[in-house]
RNA sequence: GGCGGCAUAGCCAAGUGGCUAAGGCAGCGGUCUGCAAAACCGUUAUUCCCCAGUUCAAAUCUGGGUGCCGCCUCCA
């Protein structure tokens, strides 16, 4: 498999550190508030990633972190007059319902920075023994001049950046772009005691301290949003190489970021689109396929149109899958809770080898929906030749398609309802008086029954413009909500 | 100012050296239907932002230009 990795900025064969293993770190979100869509195409990107490992037999080993100890949360907090850790513990159960509706799976740890101070101070304390750090009035210090590729990873140089002119002054900096590793708190935040006083870990530290407790000082792969590319994930590298001597991550996957309606999601223009809100308005796996209608590295506008687009996709793939249930039954294999091997190997059946082609291409997703819509295609042939009475040879084949086509879904985390749940959840009118309806059905009924085919078609029109569209099949009519 | 990315039909989006440029949505024509709906079939880019070059051959490589975006400060 290919990975774009981000320290090299280029696609590389995906070769894990112990055959058939493979370790990832992914940088979770701080816990300040909830959770918004761009969180949530991260979680996705992630939770695919794994998937995929998994379902190709690779054990996988998923850490994602909780920031809960940091300014926003603290000043949150203060906002709201309640303490540090009850607002994270909020917000990390708004997570967990946010994750769990968009079916994203729990990583195998989910470490908190809190639970790791002791470990932080431990790091802190190898760096300033082997010289890579200093104190300075209860502050710590990472001095980045002292590892030779500080700003590979990001494709930076410090003089370059001593150059620029954002870099606030800190006198107590022996170097503008040295970084936090622990600062006092002032009274009335959460502190720890230290051998410098007492205070709080930098940002940064949790991630090393927590990868390399779960994974080692040399790991596999480091994911997280493109914006944390720099300082994030610089210093990281950077305190994680010089306190345990190892390699860090070896691939760095980085996601792509979230538009909405063509602008930044920000505080100023007031766009930010909490999980919550999308969820009210889409259904789960309309926003997962969504999200994942485009390669995960590059930008995405999340706009209404285009939403909507994939959601009528979404419909006409599980209109088929229903149409395929008269002749296969339902399907109940449930194939995301046994994602483990799934689609291990080679195969016999040529769909499932193509999406393996496209997944193994840096997870190109969107290159796999241009495959399920083929696929969807030939399975409505296959029905419409079946018709009423198929041969035994067609329903097999049927059945061999359709099973291939749930274990792709369960790889990318969706196909997971009913399709008439779906379907009828998509369809269901929600303020509509359904004996209304199936009254002026039943006159429609009589009508055509009369051959009266003007007075017919006038209570269609009359239901249509009411937002119910009608669908005669072997002489029964079905209504449903417009879409 | 530094670093990086992107530009493919009305909209969204694959494809990164070579058969007729995937696929979705929307539209149009047809099959089916009393008429519709759904489904299927066909159709919608002689061309991939512009210019120059390399090559037998480029949307795909090189150089230049234009436009858009992200990061460099907390951010998924």
């Amino acid at each position: 498999m290919k990975l774009y990795n981000t320290a090299n900025r280029q696609k590389e064969e995906f070769i894990p550190l112990v055959e058939g293993r493979a370790g990832i770190y992914v940088c979770g979100v701080t816990v300040y508030d909830h959770s918004h869509i761009g969180h949530a195409r991260s979680a996705i990107v992630f939770d695919v990633l794994v998937r995929y490992f998994r379902a190709r037999g690779i054990s996988v080993t998923y850490v994602r972190n909780f920031t809960d100890v940091d300014d926003k949360i603290i000043n949150r907090a203060n906002e709201l007059g309640k303490d540090t850790a009850t607002l994270a513990q909020e917000y990390i159960d708004s997570f967990y319902e946010d994750m769990k509706a968009l079916y994203v799976m729990k990583p195998d740890m989910e470490p908190r920075a809190t639970e790791f101070i002791g470990n932080m101070i431990e790091m802190i304390q190898v760096l300033i023994d082997k010289g890579f750090a200093y104190e300075v009035d209860g502050d710590v210090f990472y001095a980045v001049e002292k590892l030779e590729d500080y700003g590979r990873l990001s494709g930076r140089k410090l003089d370059e950046m001593k150059a620029g002119s954002r870099i606030e002054i800190n006198e107590k900096k022996r170097h503008p772009m040295d970084f936090t590793l622990w600062k006092p708190s002032k009274p009335g935040e959460p502190m720890w005691e230290s051998p410098w006083g007492n205070g709080r870990p930098g940002w940064h530290m949790e991630c090393s301290v927590m990868s390399n407790h779960f994974l080692g000082g040399t790991f596999d792969i480091h994911g997280g949003g493109q914006d944390l590319l720099f300082p994030h994930h610089e210093n990281e590298r950077a305190q994680s190489k010089a306190a345990t001597g190892g390699e860090f991550a070896r691939y760095w996957v980085h996601n792509g970021f979230l538009t909405v309606e063509s602008e930044k999601m920000s505080k100023s223009l007031g766009n930010f689109i909490f999980i919550k809100d999308a969820l009210r308005d889409y259904h789960p796996e309309v926003l997962r396929f969504f999200l994942q209608s485009k390669q995960y590295r590059s930008p995405l506008d999340f706009s209404r149109k285009d939403v909507l687009d994939c959601q009528s996709g979404l419909i006409r793939i599980y209109r088929t899958l229903q149409r395929a249930e008269q002749f296969t039954g339902p399907n109940k294999n449930n194939y995301s809770s046994r994602i483990q091997g799934l689609i291990a190997g080679e195969h016999k059946n040529e769909f499932l080898n193509r999406f393996i082609n496209y997944m193994d291409d840096d997870l190109n997703a969107a290159g796999v929906t241009g495959l399920i819509f083929d696929k969807i295609k030939d399975l409505n042939r296959m029905l419409d030749d079946a018709g009423t009475n198929p041969s035994e040879g067609s329903i097999n084949q049927l059945k061999e398609e359709i099973d291939a086509f749930y274990r792709a879904g369960a790889v990318l985390g969706i196909m997971n309802s009913d399709p008439s749940d779906f379907i009828s959840r998509m369809e269901k009118p929600s303020d509509i008086n359904e004996s209304e309806i199936e009254e002026l059905i039943k006159q429609r009924k009589e009508a055509r029954a009369q051959k009266e085919w003007a007075k017919a078609d006038e209570i269609r029109n009359r239901l249509k413009e009411m937002g119910i569209v009608l669908e005669d099949k072997e002489g029964v009519t079905k209504w449903r909500k417009d879409i």
